[in-house]
DNA sequence: CTGAAAGCGCTTACAG
DNA sequence: CTGAAAGCGCTTACAG
């Protein structure tokens, strides 16, 4: 029950291999009743060519890699559509690997996709490996790789990679003016710790729209989640019951607002009654039992989308330069 | 820039690619003096083995393939975390396909996991194919992949596959029990169409529910649906429209269950004020701000896990018998 | 239009 | 403990 082989066919139809081969290959320089015969024999022995080999001998690959913090939170799920979608439209294939965010994970992915050639890589990567230590061991894993890199939603500073984006900068600044705008002075933020580049780009944005508004920043508004439920909710919790307890709160990603939104009803409060709320990313019911939850709507099928079709264009033309592109995030204002 | 090969390590070491294999093989015969030194070259080279060579040699590939029908939805994420996460422990790679439902998509995943030679196949067919051209066509495709498949949530009935299910039949069986105990009698279904096994087996078991109970079952409280977001809400506004219209609603799945509650707080209404609602699956942040959304807790991620776990297994043991193993399905009932 | 031969980068009996 | 050689299943100049 083993596999057949293009040496099988050959003999069947009493040519080459390089003959089947052509044929495989759509090759145009083989005789066409030939073809039509090879082609008949390839149905009937229900042969496919092995992708393993073809790789070996053509020194290069069919497969993408892909590399996500989390398959299970939605934003990926989209991203992962919009990527494989143009992945599908050019006969690629993808190695799909999760992290959860673990620096071990993340180099062991890198490696895993070194050693199967792939022929680019979508990152977002689980560190944004700013340290002096991280960083020289981070582009050692990342030189391996030959094929190129497209980061996604994640920036790496010191390289220059290609990227799609959002401006996370820019949208928390424009959050907390919305704040502002709505009459809001004691307006919090929860957010991962600025160690990475992510939140830190949320955090300066946040405390650039208080400075500009005049306000200045307490401290004590600024609470360190992961954007992961458990340690946001035990946040919130704590935000909450403060004595004097924020009005406004910019949760910075789908999973932190859920966070929120749990030590929130626990108190028997609710958005935007009690306390007001924007957060990153969607949550797909809430429009539909309309909660008045404000959001940012941040295509993640897009951004994948988008980030795969540079990958494409980078794969054809290596020298590129590297671009970033930023994905238009709007904002959905239900009741502020 | 081209990659280093075993050959260049061999080179450098002064010694044959065969103990270079070793090394890189843990085999224990290898002076211990050579292999320092090999391994030192390896990792000043940052020298990683082909995974593609390797396979080919070996005849053996260490990735698995992985199709499911929707990867943006949670329940499917959710799966995917399981998977990966055996997949990780046994030093394997993911292969992923989408196939958005289609028939056609379904066919050339398998066509391209077959091309690469993997090791094992979870599956969630797009299809049933209970057809007979269907079943003839679907067998060619699925004959070629010589590895063993193991179905996910979604069964094949005229083979005998392993694979990892929830109780359809039974829990669409339960939750009209549930619906009839709690004093109702207009009991509707949104459902998708009886062509596939799987909603075959959930309106099966809904009908029996009402037999058993002495209900007639009533035919305009059958909807079709698709288990996608759209149709099942237009079936919705129909069932919320009707004249008599049922008082509790079973929704398959979790996208119906959105379709199902868009429709009714579209109207101003609620659950489970205006109607009752048992639906397939959760829906995250529903517990959370506790709307008393009634469902059925199916954990795809142990269904994931499982499923990869007996994957595992068979590729141990090839002639295995096919084994089903069905996952518990706990109610989570808040109002009925 | 066709084929023989070398090569891709590994592994694996086999011999020493 | 070590290595030469054949082989995995393809592709690709090259020659005819």
């Amino acid at each position: 029950m083993t596999n057949i082989t293009i040496k099988d066919i050959a003999q069947e139809a009493n040519v080459s291999k390089t003959t089947v081969s052509r044929v495989l290959n759509d090759a145009c320089n083989v005789d066409p009743e030939t073809r039509k015969r090879i082609q008949g024999i390839i149905e009937k022995r229900n042969y496919s060519p092995s992708a393993v080999a073809k790789s070996l001998s053509r020194q290069e690959s069919i497969t993408i890699g892909v590399i996500v913090p989390d398959i299970s939170n939605p934003f990926f799920g989209e991203a992962l559509k919009g990527i494989i979608e143009v992945i599908n439209n050019n006969n690629l294939a993808m190695i799909l690997c999760n992290t959860d965010d673990d620096a071990e994970k993340d180099r062991k992915s890198l490696e895993m996709l070194k050693e199967h050639r792939v022929r680019g890589v979508i990152y977002t990567p689980a560190f944004d490996y700013s340290s002096k230590e991280d960083s020289a061991f981070f582009k050692k894993s990342l030189k391996k790789i030959v094929a190129p890199v497209v980061l996604l939603d994640r920036r790496i500073d010191f390289l220059r990679l290609d990227g799609v984006y959002f401006d996370d900068y820019q949208t928390a600044y424009d959050a907390v003016k919305k704040f502002i705008e709505a009459g809001h002075r004691k307006i919090a933020i929860i957010n991962a710790s600025d160690e990475k580049s992510l939140p830190r780009l949320r955090h300066q944005g946040y405390m650039q729209a208080l400075l500009d508004a005049g306000i200045a920043p307490d401290e004590r508004y600024h609470f360190l989640g992961d954007y992961l439920f458990k340690k946001t909710y035990e946040q919130a919790k704590i935000m909450l019951a403060m004595e004097d307890r924020p009005t406004a709160v910019l949760a910075t990603n789908n999973t932190t607002s859920m966070g929120f939104l749990k030590a929130l009803y626990e108190r028997n409060e609710k958005i935007p009654d009690d306390i007001s709320c924007i957060g990153f990313d969607k949550i797909n019911i809430m429009d539909i039992i309309d909660i008045q939850f404000n959001y940012v709507e941040r295509d993640a099928y897009i951004a994948g989308k988008t980030a795969m079709e540079l990958l494409i264009k980078k794969i054809a033309f290596p020298n590129k330069s590297a671009e970033s592109i930023f994905v238009n995030a709007p904002f959905i204002i239900k009741s502020i």
